[in-house]
DNA sequence: CTGAAAAACTTGTATATACAACTAAGATCC
DNA sequence: GGATCTTAGTTGTATATACAAGTTTTTCAG
């Protein structure tokens, strides 16, 4: 690991031990230089990249300290619903409803970069937290960046972790719309009563152009898009 | 201004006025650090901000590269909604229905960080794209931070960008949910029909805490939240 | 004691240099 | 022709140095 991360991961483990709480200073490009036995050009790199990255503050003259910890959570993140079920303390359960190839509606087919009616794979799974449905996820998948993706078993893995290890995320586009659920939706997550739903259209990017469309649909009153984003103290 | 930002300003303008296209080669550190006179880490700098900024992408070995121009634009980005409905070719309206003192709500004194029935500021307001309302903000502001809220005219100047001016924002939290509006809200917007709405609820923080808790409701037909989050490519 | 000046310390910008790691293209050998 | 090696160019990491700019503390004159 090169010597600027190393003095990174030192600093986020005093920071997330608590040993270094919110607003506490830390040590200044010099201390580090010297601690680490590197330049100070190198030591202010670890403290510039943990301060874009929202865990540090600097003002000049004054010195570094540690940001509010709940600005660690991130929008930016793709969250993976299943270890967000999680770490809320439930249990997460996938129902695999669909799994095979189509062809490729005109819109799919807009959006991947394929031409109308080539095979595009398709599948559509219900994300459960413990035995309440979460999430309804239906999901375009372009086969040429991703050949084996009807061969995946998606009890066990998600989607988007698995993509996110054959074709790493360059850009995601999304799209965040209220809408009014149709029977099936309905259906599938368990709503006697049709309720206002949250979709995200999701579109995501790798080196080689788009590699999915994902519509994931959630009852508003069981799942919250949230997060923080962070902005940089104005120098 | 700094060299590496004037660097920076001359890639941007040649991006943005279509010399250089999407995936075109710009410059290496080197060329650059030739045609300004400085050092290749100074070229360097400006080449990286713009990469990190998703700008640019960089591979070792190969050179540095214009991304796709879509990811331009970033939800991190708190936009003006005013600046969002006049660059669209729409005319932009505001129409302020109550600027008072309240006694402040439980709900509001947790997330402002007052004593419920201390006097806070709340303000009411529709934002129009030509005839057609968009947006209802109801937003409170933390008189500790902002006393002289309840004398602007926020016909004029958008409670958003007034407050960023007074209290600069170091961090904002979001939370989106699908809602069904009430009758007041339903009026306002001029539902005939209650249909699906999003509502934002953002909070901002300045340096000494928080400033405004603002719900902002749309329609779902007439609103999208959307934008691209950019990712780096992994090295 | 007060106020101004100086010093010490911090982050910010910039340079020159060196070497490592990686890629692509060309040269060479068989 | 084809495989391998070399070379040139590019980005990535690291160092030592210098000065600018901002803040806080100390010193010192009055």
């Amino acid at each position: 690991m090169a010597k600027f991360a190393e003095i990174k991961e030192f600093m986020l483990r005093q920071i997330e031990s608590g040993a270094w709480p919110e607003h506490s200073r830390v040590p200044s490009e010099n201390e580090l230089a010297e601690q680490f036995s590197v330049s100070r050009m190198t030591a202010r790199r670890a403290l510039q990249e943990l301060t874009e990255q929202g865990i540090l503050y600097r003002t000049q003259g004054v010195g570094s300290f540690v940001a509010a910890l709940k600005s660690q959570s991130s929008l930016l993140e793709i969250r993976n619903i299943a270890d967000e079920v999680q770490s809320s303390g439930h249990a997460y359960r996938a129902k695999l409803l669909q799994l095979t190839e189509l062809p490729c509606p005109t819109i799919v087919a807009t959006a991947l970069g394929l031409k109308r009616n080539e095979p595009v794979f398709f599948s559509l799974i219900v994300h459960y937290s413990d035995a309440l449905p979460l999430q309804l996820e239906a999901r375009y998948v372009n086969p040429k960046q991703v050949p084996l993706y009807t061969q995946q078993d998606f009890q066990e893995i998600t989607p988007h972790l698995y993509l996110s290890q054959i074709a790493p995320l360059t850009e995601a586009e999304h799209i965040v719309e209220a809408i009014w659920p149709d029977d099936f939706t309905c259906q599938q997550l368990l709503l006697k009563k049709p309720e206002p739903c949250l979709r995200l259209t999701r579109r995501t990017f790798s080196r080689d152009g788009a590699v999915s469309l994902a519509y994931l649909t959630s009852p508003g009153s069981r799942y919250r898009l949230g997060g923080h984003l962070n902005f940089a103290l104005p120098h």
